[in-house]
DNA sequence: AACGCAATCAACCGCCTCAAA
DNA sequence: ATTTGAGGCGGTTGATTGCGT
């Protein structure tokens, strides 16, 4: 970057008049300062602590993407962008999680470095894989009441559920894992006529009243990362 | 050297979630 | 219960750079 063009003022929304565009070595200096200064520091008190003509997104993009001492600036190498194509294959473009994964790189990058080197590469990377990129499906019997999962080696389970209303979940079972605070969906074979098939990705024990059945489920889950290549 | 096209990537936009008022 | 402001995210844009002709 030559910062050789010249920002527009920015229209309509949040900061009018506030410089939008590449930003000179004079912007980044202020801002540096500014964190270096004060960090922690609101985001929406910066533009006026660093004396910038910026919106407060502007800045947080600039330090976050661009400035941070920490990120790296390097190329990718073959582990980063190998991890990267995994990782995309498990969270599709949730960039910031799969950034979370790769210390010193942000969002952005990866972002940009999937759409201009590998997402072309997708294609091959889907016809070299062949094996699901899910779990097999676990068959469980019709009368299954409850279900727990659990990571292996865990005493406390991940999960557990009462079995769906049938007439409501005949297609899928949405399971709550309220320690995550998040949804988890799986799909039901509902064409099988004596017992029933999920995908899970823990070791799951069913039980039908006190009885419990563990169905090991856990193996094709590890197995999973190294599949895919 | 000049041109056109493709690739790259910094930055913006709109939307979402969450917390505080 | 509703509004507002802040932070964060993913999709997209567009200026710049690189490369082939």
């Amino acid at each position: 970057n030559t910062g050789t063009t010249s920002p527009t003022s920015a229209g309509s929304g949040g900061s009018p008049g506030a410089r939008k565009g590449q930003w000179s070595k004079e912007e980044d200096n202020l801002l540096r300062k500014c964190i270096n200064q004060y960090n922690p520091v609101k985001w929406s008190h910066v533009p006026k602590l660093a004396g910038l003509n910026r919106c407060r997104k502007s800045c947080r993009l600039r330090w976050v993407n661009y400035l941070d001492p920490s990120i790296n600036r390097g190329s990718f190498s073959e582990d980063e962008e190998d991890l990267i194509i995994r990782l995309h294959k498990l969270l599709g473009n949730r960039w910031s999680l799969i950034a979370g994964r790769l210390p010193g790189r942000t969002a952005n990058d990866i972002k940009n470095y999937w759409n201009s080197h590998l997402s072309k590469r997708k294609v091959n990377v889907e016809q070299r894989t062949l094996k699901p990129i899910r779990p097999q499906p676990v068959t469980l019997p019709r009368n299954w009441s409850w279900l727990r999962m659990k990571k292996q080696g865990e005493a406390e389970p991940k999960m557990e559920t009462k079995v769906p209303d049938e007439e409501e979940h005949d297609q899928w079972l949405m399971i709550n894992d309220s320690k995550h605070g998040h949804e988890n969906y799986y799909t039901m074979n509902d064409q099988m006529d004596s017992n029933q098939q999920a995908d899970f990705g823990f070791e799951c024990i069913y039980g039908v009243g006190e009885e419990e059945t563990t169905v090991d489920a856990i193996l094709q889950w590890d197995g999973l990362l190294s599949d895919i290549k």
